[in-house]
DNA sequence: ACAATACTCTGCCAATTGGTTGAACATCTG
DNA sequence: CAGATGTTCAACCAATTGGCAGAGTATTGT
C-alpha cells in the first residue's frame, strides 16, 4: 500500500514541464491560465498535466469562482523521499562494505546472495 | 540544465517492475538471466528494462564471459535525492511559513509575495 | 567443429502519453 | 439575459512504452 501512489509521484516527475510547474507553483500558488502562460502550452496541456500532478497528490486544484487555484502538497513528496533515502542509503552502504572486502587491489569479489 | 538524466532517472523509477528490479539487485548483483527469472517476464523485457536503468544510470552492466553481471550504481539516486530534498523542504517551510502567517485565528496578512 | 547457453536486437502489437483543436460548462460582468 | 473569461472534456494524432517472439551474436562446453 505503500506504493501504489509512488508509481504515479516517480511518473508525475518524470516529465520536465510537470517539474517546471511544481517549480513555479513553488513560488506561490496560481491558477490554471497563470500557469499555462510561460510554458508555451496550450490551456488544455496543462490541464492535463496538472491532473497528472493532482492524481499523484503533488498538488491541488481548489475552485474559487470561476478560476481553479493550484497549491502543492509536499506529503506526497515525502514518501518519494522516503523511498530514495531508504534505497539510497540502503544501497551506499552495501556497496561501501563491498568495498571495503574489496579492497583497492583485488579483482576478485564473487561475492553476492 | 544540470537536469537531463534527471529526467531519466525519475522516468526509470516510475515503473514498478524497475523498481522491483532494483530492489532485487539490492541484494546483490546478478545476471540478467537470473533477474528475468522470478519477473514472471521474458528475457528481452528485462532487457529493455535494464537497459533503461542502465541509461538512468541506475545500474551498470558488466560482460563477464557470455553473461552480463548488473549491479547498483547508487551515484544516480543522489541527484533525485537532491532534488526531491530541496524541493520538499522548500515546499514544507514554505507551507510552514503561510500557516504560521495564517496561524489558528488570523486576521489578516496579506503576507505571500 | 558443433551444439547449447546467455544476451541483445529487430520487428510487431496494444496501450499509454503528450500534444493539438474545438465544443461544452461554469462563472463573472455589463 | 448576453457575452466574455477560465477551465475542463472529447476526439484525434504522432511518438513512446511495455510486452512478445524470433533472428542474430558471442561465449562456453563437448
Amino acid at each position: 500500500m505503500v506504493e501504489p501512489d509512488l508509481n504515479l509521484v516517480f511518473h508525475a516527475l518524470g516529465d520536465p514541464t510537470r517539474r517546471a510547474i511544481l517549480g513555479r507553483l513553488a513560488a506561490g500558488e496560481a491558477t490554471v491560465s497563470h500557469l499555462s502562460r510561460p510554458f508555451d502550452l496550450s490551456f488544455a496541456a496543462v490541464s492535463k498535466h496538472l491532473g497528472v500532478l493532482e492524481r499523484a497528490g503533488l498538488v491541488t486544484r481548489e475552485a474559487r469562482g470561476r478560476e481553479r487555484v493550484c497549491r502543492i502538497n509536499p506529503a506526497a513528496l515525502a514518501d518519494a523521499r522516503a523511498w530514495l533515502e531508504f534505497h539510497g542509503r540502503f544501497w551506499t552502504e552495501r556497496l561501501d562494505a563491498l568495498d571495503a572486502v574489496v579492497g583497492t587491489a583485488t579483482g576478485k569479489s564473487g561475492e553476492s546472495q
